[in-house]
RNA sequence: GGGGAUGUGGCACAGCGGCAACUGCGGCGGACUGUAAAUCCGCUCCCUCUGGGUUCCUUGGUUCGAGUCCAAGCAUCCCCA
């Protein structure tokens, strides 16, 4: 590659009554339009999913990790085998996560230093693992990423002021080590935002962002790590609504359920990606406009409607009754996990390809409301 | 016909004098947000439920107290005829 990839993000529509906005995403494995939903593939595998399937789904770029990639079987590896498109069998974009939440659900056992972060591998061997921005960097390029993410500190909720600043010192430190440490010009390095529920750390830390580089994107880090709904967003929305720049894709990490999906591109979030659809489809839980859809419940039993009366997904749209999937999720049979993950997956898909059409007929907010009064009051987070 | 073994909550299995009774399964419900997750957490004899009632094949006995010890009966399984 002799041309550096330009990481390019258009405006293709904004709406008039709400920040939401549309999108192109330009990158080397294919344009992503925005706002969109990416399904989380860990260990570089979408649970249960085919990546023929998690296309067909409308999927247009998914995620990777780099720390349990690097744990097993190593970027090494994988860089030896191809690469991760190759090898997972994916041609589009893929985004591979840092780590810095995998440090943050590692808890106790964490030190953080300022050269870097050591903890225990618990989750795989127990051994101490050492992690630092320019190995981070190392093996996000070994794997061969569309988009990666700079190593960060991601602190949990509720979260005592100095541990807060510190992680948003540590992470502006640890973006610029990325910064500098980040060379495949066919790779984009996204800064995170952090500082928990406060605005003004936000600010700090997306301002250090924009002075640092000239980052191709911003993930927002630190959030849905147990406050509320409410909480979340009386921070989120002026930060994303108001202050983030413009004209770059906008990352809200690890969000989350369909609802704040809907809101959050309402305040102008672009991107999302969650464990949710996959993770809770093989607990045997279903999306849908009426809320979530536990089918180990007994009253689904003899139920043979589809999850969704009107929903496209191979599940419903198969022929798939409640019925079936009760017994297959009752019986722990494969199946059952599979077609709740396809379901999931396509309803998140589906709902962020719903919003940008709502907003490329900028009547977003008529959107939003209508999806709050579809759910009427039925929880869904 | 003779000998041996066993009977515990829907099922399997523990319990060897203080037990409303271990554990697993099953059943019912809940949680899940940049995947330590096909995981985890409750509840699961009855009731007027910070207490009360009735339980461990049946009946009788020993004991302050019996699922646990004794006797008889019933049932099931195995072996030999």
């Amino acid at each position: 590659m002799s041309q550096p990839f330009p990481f390019t993000f258009d405006i293709v529509a904004e709406d008039p009554a709400t920040h939401a906005r549309a999108g192109v995403l330009h990158t080397p494995h294919g344009d992503v339009p925005t706002p969109i939903f990416m399904p989380v593939g860990t260990k570089a595998t979408v649970k249960g999913l085919m990546p023929s399937q998690v296309a067909d789904l409308g999927a247009k770029i998914i995620l990777a990790n780099t720390y349990h990639l690097a744990m097993r079987p190593g970027a090494e590896l994988v860089a030896q085998m191809g690469g991760l498109h190759a090898w997972e069998r994916w041609d589009g974009p893929i985004l591979t996560d840092s780590g810095g939440f995998q440090v943050f659900s590692h808890g106790d056992h964490v030190k953080l230093t300022d050269d870097g972060v050591t903890f225990r591998a618990v989750d795989y061997d127990g051994s101490y693992v050492t992690w630092t921005p320019e190995e981070n960097m190392r093996i996000a390029e070994l794997l061969g990423s569309d988009i990666c993410m700079q190593l960060d500190v991601c602190p949990g909720y509720p979260c005592d002021r100095a541990f807060l600043e510190r992680a948003v010192d540590l992470s502006s430190a640890w973006a610029e080590r990325c910064w500098r440490a980040h060379t495949r010009p066919d790779q984009a390095l996204f800064g995170i935002v952090q500082g928990g529920m406060d605005l003004d750390l936000r600010l700090l830390s997306l301002r250090r962002l924009e002075e640092m580089g000239d980052f191709p994107g911003y993930g927002i880090g630190g959030y849905s790590v147990g406050e509320s709904h409410d909480v979340m967003f009386e921070s989120l929305a002026p930060l994303a609504g108001e202050y983030m720049p413009r004209h770059k894709p906008r990352y809200l990490m690890g969000v989350g359920n369909p609802t704040t999906l809907v809101e959050g591109v309402g305040v102008g979030i672009d991107m999302f990606d969650c464990v949710l659809p996959t993770r809770t489809a093989r607990m045997g839980t279903a999306f849908s406009d009426e809320g979530r859809l536990n089918l180990k419940n007994a009253c689904h039993r003899a139920d043979p409607r589809p999850i969704g009366e009107h929903c496209g997904c191979p599940a419903c749209a198969g022929g798939f009754s409640r019925s079936y999937i009760h017994h297959l999720v009752k019986q722990r049979e494969m199946l059952g996990g599979i077609l709740l993950s396809l379901h999931n997956t396509w309803y998140l898909l589906d709902l962020m390809a719903r919003a940008r059409r709502a907003i490329l007929d900028g009547r977003y907010a008529a959107f939003m409301a209508e999806y709050r009064d579809r759910l009427d009051g039925r929880r869904d987070f």
